[in-house]
DNA sequence: GGCTTTTGCTAAAGCGCTTTAGCAGAGGGC
DNA sequence: GCCCTCTGCTAAAGCGCTTTAGCAAAAGCC
C-alpha cells in the first residue's frame, strides 16, 4: 500500500512550509496572511504533481469543517416498508447537499433492531463526524435532542420540534394553517359539526393539526366541542363509531394521515356510509403509501422534498458562524381539492 | 457552547491515564495490554458520569477505524428519475451496514451537474473519510478506479469491474450464465437463429451478457453469426430493422434491458410483429422502471439487493486486515419464465 | 533472598491538518 | 539614517485520539 501523499510532501516539493500549503489550499487570506501569486502557483503545481488530496478526518480534527452533513432518522431509512415515507425528504436533502457541495453521512448503525434508534450509543456520538446534521422521524427522544442542543451541536430538524431549553432549528410545514384551511372549506359549504379523528400520539406535527382545527372553528364563530376531537387507537374505529358520529350530528370529518385514515374509510364502506353523500371527509396531509381506495380525497400536500432541501440550506447557513437569520422555517402546504366534500345532507 | 468532554476528562475523573481510557473503551487487551476489572469499571463509570463520547474524526486520524463506509455512485442517487434503479442496491447496502454496525457516507458532493461524478475533486479524495467504500454505477472512470487501487484504498464495486493493475473486489451477478440460460431455453424449443440486441456500451455487465450469448450458442453446437449481434443506438431500431431480422431468418431475440428493450417492443407492435407468435423475445435482466407493455416477458432477475448487502459484507471483511478469502463474489440471477417464448413459427 | 516472570498501567509519539503569533526583509516617509 | 509599515512567509501549538515500548510492583520459583 503506497504511502499517502501528505501536506508535508507537497510543502517539501514546493519549497515552502506546510502552513503555506494549508493556506493556499484553503484559500485563506486576510489579516496577516498573504501569499504571493508565485508561491501559490508553485504550491498548486506541487499539489497536482503529487495528486495530493486532503485528509478530511485530519482537517476535521484540526477544527476545519469537512463538508459532511449527517442525516439521522429515528426510524430506519431504506427498508422497503418505509420507502415512500422518507423518500421525498431524502430527495430534497440530497438535492440540497449536492447543490451546496456537501456529502451526506447516513447514520444507519443506530440499530433500530434493538428498539428505538439512538444518537448516543456505545460511547460515541456519531453525529460528531459531520459538521452538522439533519434529523428526521417521529420517535426521536426529547432527551437526546436536548443534549444535542446543550452541547451546541448544529442540527436542523425536518419538521417542527421543541425542547425545554433552547430553540431547535427546523424546516417544518404549516400544518396548522393547512388544517384550518380544510376546516374552513367545510364550514364554507355548510358544515357545522366537524369531527377530528387522530391517533393518541402527541408529536408536534399532530398537535399543530389539532390546533388548526380548533382555530378554524373558533374563527368561524363556532365553539369547539371537545367531544368531537377523537384521538383513538386504530382498533377503536369500529362500525359503532359511525353511529356515534351520526348521533352527535357530525356531517364532516377531518382525519390524520397514517393508519386511522384508511381504516376509517374502510369502516365507512363496510357500514354503507357513502362519502361524501352521507359524510364529508378530508385528510390532513397526503398519504405516501398507496391506499386501496379511490383517489380524489380532499387533502393537503406536505412539501416534503422542499422541507428536506430547506433543512440542508438552513443547516449550511447555521454552519457559517456569523449566521443570525431565521432558525425556523415554515413552509406552506398546498390544498388539494378532491371529491370528498359536499354540503351536508341534512335530510339524512 | 459547552466544551465537549474529552478523553482526558474521563481519565482525570477515573484517576487513570488517557491511554487507559482508550484501551478500556476499545476493549483492547492482548500482548502487553492488561486492565484490571476494577480499573475498567472505574473508567466506564466515569464515561457514564460525564456522558463521554468519542470523537470519530480524532479516532480516524489516530489510525483507528471509524465505522463509516462510503457509498459512491457515479450517477446521482436520489433524483427521482433514477429512483428505481439505485434503490434496490441501496436497500441491500443499508441492510448490510446496519447489520454490521456501520454508518454510510453518501458522496453527494461529487457534482454530477458538471458532467460525470468524480472521486478525486478539488484537492480532496473524499472517500478517505470512510474506512472503505462501496462504488456503484456505470459511468465510473477506469483511471479513478485504478488510482484507488494503487493507493490501496479498500473498496468494493457493486457489479464486476476490472482494471489493468490489481484486482478489484466486487459483488457482482452472473450475467453470463443467466444469459446463457435464456439462450438455451430458446434453443431447447427449436430456435436456431437467435439475435442479440444491445447498446454500443462496453461495460463489464454487458460484455458478460454477450459472452453468455456466444457461450450458449457454441455449447449448443451452433456457430455464432456475428452479424446477429447488434449493438446499436436506440434510434437505429426502426421498422426496417425487423425486416432485416426476418430476412436473416431470426426467430428469437434476446435484448439488453435499458432503453433498447422498450423501443424494440414498441417497434414490433407498430409493425404488427406479434410476440411470441412471430418472434420470441427475452430480456437480459429485469427492468427497474415500469415499461408500458404487458408483464410476462421472459427474463432474469438481477439480485440487486443481495449484491448491495454482499458488497458491504465483503468490504467489512476486507477491513479486517487479516482477510484472505474471496475478493470477488458472483451471485446467480433467477430465471423468470414469461410468456414471450414459443417454438419458432417456421411457416411464417 | 535473588532471580525471572507476570501483571497493570503510563509516557510519549504521532496521525495530518489548521491557525495564529510573530519574524525577517523590503519599502516608505521625513 | 532612522523609524515605521507592509508584505510574505514560517514555527509551533494543538485538535482528540490510538498505539507501543517500557517501567514499577507483585508474584512465582528455586
Amino acid at each position: 500500500m503506497k504511502k499517502r501523499v501528505r501536506q508535508t510532501d507537497v510543502a517539501r516539493l514546493a519549497g515552502v512550509s506546510p502552513a503555506t500549503v494549508s493556506l493556499v489550499i484553503n484559500n485563506r487570506s486576510g489579516g496577516s496572511v498573504r501569499i504571493s501569486e508565485e508561491t501559490r502557483q508553485r504550491v498548486l503545481d506541487a499539489v497536482n504533481q503529487l495528486s495530493y488530496v486532503v485528509d478530511p478526518a485530519a482537517r476535521s480534527l484540526a477544527g476545519g469543517q469537512n463538508a459532511i452533513l449527517g442525516v439521522f432518522t429515528f426510524e430506519a431509512i431504506f427498508p422497503l416498508t418505509h420507502r415512500d415515507f422518507y423518500y421525498p425528504f431524502l430527495v430534497g436533502i440530497e438535492e440540497g447537499a449536492e447543490e451546496l457541495g456537501y456529502d451526506l453521512l447516513l447514520f444507519t448503525s443506530a440499530g433500530h433492531r434493538t428498539g428505538m434508534r439512538r444518537i448516543y450509543r456505545s460511547g460515541v456520538n456519531r453525529l460528531r463526524m459531520a459538521d452538522g446534521a439533519v434529523l428526521l422521524g417521529n420517535e426521536g427522544s426529547k432527551e437526546e435532542l436536548q443534549r444535542l442542543v446543550d452541547e451546541g451541536y448544529p442540527f436542523v430538524f425536518v419538521g417542527r420540534r421543541e425542547v425545554a431549553r433552547g430553540d431547535i432549528a427546523y424546516a417544518g410545514a404549516d400544518y396548522t394553517s393547512a388544517t384550518a384551511r380544510v376546516v374552513e372549506e367545510m364550514m364554507a359549504i355548510g358544515h357545522r359539526r366537524i369531527a377530528y379523528l387522530g391517533t393518541p400520539v402527541q408529536t408536534e406535527s399532530l398537535l399543530d393539526r389539532r390546533e388548526g382545527y380548533r382555530r378554524a372553528l373558533r374563527a368561524g364563530g363556532y365553539d369547539v366541542d371537545p367531544s368531537l376531537l377523537y384521538l383513538c387507537a386504530d382498533d377503536e374505529i369500529q362500525p359503532e363509531f359511525l353511529g356515534e358520529l351520526e348521533s352527535k350530528g357530525v356531517t364532516a370529518v377531518v382525519v390524520e394521515t397514517g393508519t386511522p385514515a384508511p381504516r376509517f374509510i374502510r369502516v365507512c364502506r363496510e357500514r354503507g356510509v357513502q362519502i361524501p353523500r352521507d359524510l364529508s371527509l378530508a385528510m390532513l396531509g397526503d398519504p405516501t403509501v398507496d391506499y386501496d381506495f379511490e383517489a380524489g380525497i380532499t387533502m393537503f400536500r406536505i412539501p416534503r422534498r422542499e422541507m428536506g432541501q430547506q433543512a440542508i440550506r438552513l443547516l449550511a447557513a447555521l454552519l457559517a458562524d456569523d449566521y443570525d437569520g431565521q432558525r425556523q422555517i415554515v413552509l406552506p402546504c398546498e390544498f388539494v381539492p378532491g371529491s370528498t366534500l359536499m354540503p351536508p345532507n341534512l335530510a339524512r
